[in-house]
RNA sequence: CGCGGGGUAGAGCAGUUGGUAGCUCGUCGGGCUCAUAACCCGGAGGUCGUUGGUUCAAGUCCAUCCCCCGCAA
């Protein structure tokens, strides 16, 4: 089949792969170059590498829904579009170009966790299972029908990222079942349920601040959800200190103030939340790398200050 | 040339007003112990990121360059 590809980041790798080991006549549409890092290097987005490294044409577009964009499209007159993490929303012009319409791969069992970023907001919220959904692209956001759903649970130390890797590679495979069906005209198109619909925010740099009078366990998962990025962090005698990695502990509470820190090097370091100690893994101090955070209490002792 | 933090023993950090370097861990040796990642004693290990400058004397002041980290994008 020839299939227009509309993926950017490494989540739709897997998915990419898979359509072009499968023999289907591809081409990627991506996001434009990005600058990244320190030196605002300007970087080609994951799909465009792989597709480079494999022939395979690539249209950048700012953004698809402009007339570039769709003639772009029609040009290639694909069969049928494929989007995983495209990060643009699609107009029912780009939608009405191919024949079979468009398939999206999401990274949460619809209808819940519509939006940019399923992935983490299923590990901050605690979640215990998510999964795989492929759905009819439509003009809303992520609201079009349902075609399979493949499930994972979710460990209880999880994080975003390791979570990250395992749905990008669920993703193909249930791609993969998703057009076998299609072309084997099996495929049954459930409509969401709308009232079980929850939508989650695309995911800032102020969303891994941490909150020490919360639970314990809601720090935990604030941790795990937002690592590698944007990454979890709490203030520090007026400097940022982030939070990579922690962990539950039974250890027992008194009446220390909410955000004081305890431990060295040989116990390993405590937070007090609102409900019980943290244990804090890993962590990052101002112009440090990432430590343990019994080699960094080697260093400096942190006994007795208080996270803001 | 966006803003800021930092480069000191294998690791993490100190080093005050300039006078040739300390701490914790690790490591090596010895001791204690039924035993130990615990404890005690002792040892090794650093041209203090680079280059140049100021000075009787610089890790410590000035300049330059390299590298690492955070923020911003």
């Amino acid at each position: 089949m020839k299939i227009a590809f509309l993926g950017t980041p490494t989540f739709a790798i897997p998915s990419l792969d898979m359509l072009y080991q499968s023999g289907h006549t591809l081409a990627v549409f991506t996001q434009p170059d990005r600058p990244v890092g320190r030196h605002a290097t300007l970087t080609p987005p994951p799909t465009k590498l792989y597709a480079l490294e494999h022939d395979v044409p690539v249209y950048q577009f700012d953004k698809i829904r402009m007339p570039e964009g769709v003639a772009a499209l029609k040009a290639f007159a694909p069969d049928l579009m494929v989007t995983a993490a495209f990060g643009q929303i699609l107009s029912a012009e780009n939608l009405s170009v191919p024949k079979f319409g468009c398939i999206n791969v999401h990274g949460s069992l619809l209808p819940k966790y519509r939006g940019a970023a399923p992935i983490q907001w299923a590990v901050i919220n605690g979640e215990t299972e998510t999964g795989i959904t492929t759905m009819m692209t439509d003009v809303g956001l992520d609201t079009g029908d349902i075609l399979l759903t493949d499930r994972v649970g979710i460990d209880p130390d999880e994080t975003a990222g390791e979570l990250f890797d395992r749905l990008a590679t669920l993703g193909a495979k249930t791609l993969k079942r998703t057009i076998e069906a299609l072309e084997a005209g099996s495929l049954i198109r459930m409509p969401q349920d709308e009232s079980q619909a929850t939508k989650c925010p695309m995911l800032k740099k102020e969303h891994g601040k941490l909150d020490f009078s919360q639970s314990a366990l809601s720090i935990h998962n604030r941790v795990r959800g937002t690592n590698p990025w944007p990454g979890a962090y709490a203030m520090l005698d007026d400097c940022v200190l982030k939070i990579h990695r922690t962990k539950l502990t039974d250890r027992q509470i008194d009446s220390e103030p909410i955000g004081m820190l305890t431990g060295n090097a040989k116990t390993g370091l405590f937070v007090r939340c609102a409900d019980g100690w943290l244990e804090i893994l890993e962590l990052q101090a101002t112009g440090g790398k990432r430590l343990n955070a019994s080699v960094y209490l080697l260093g400096k002792s942190l006994e007795g200050k208080v996270l803001i």
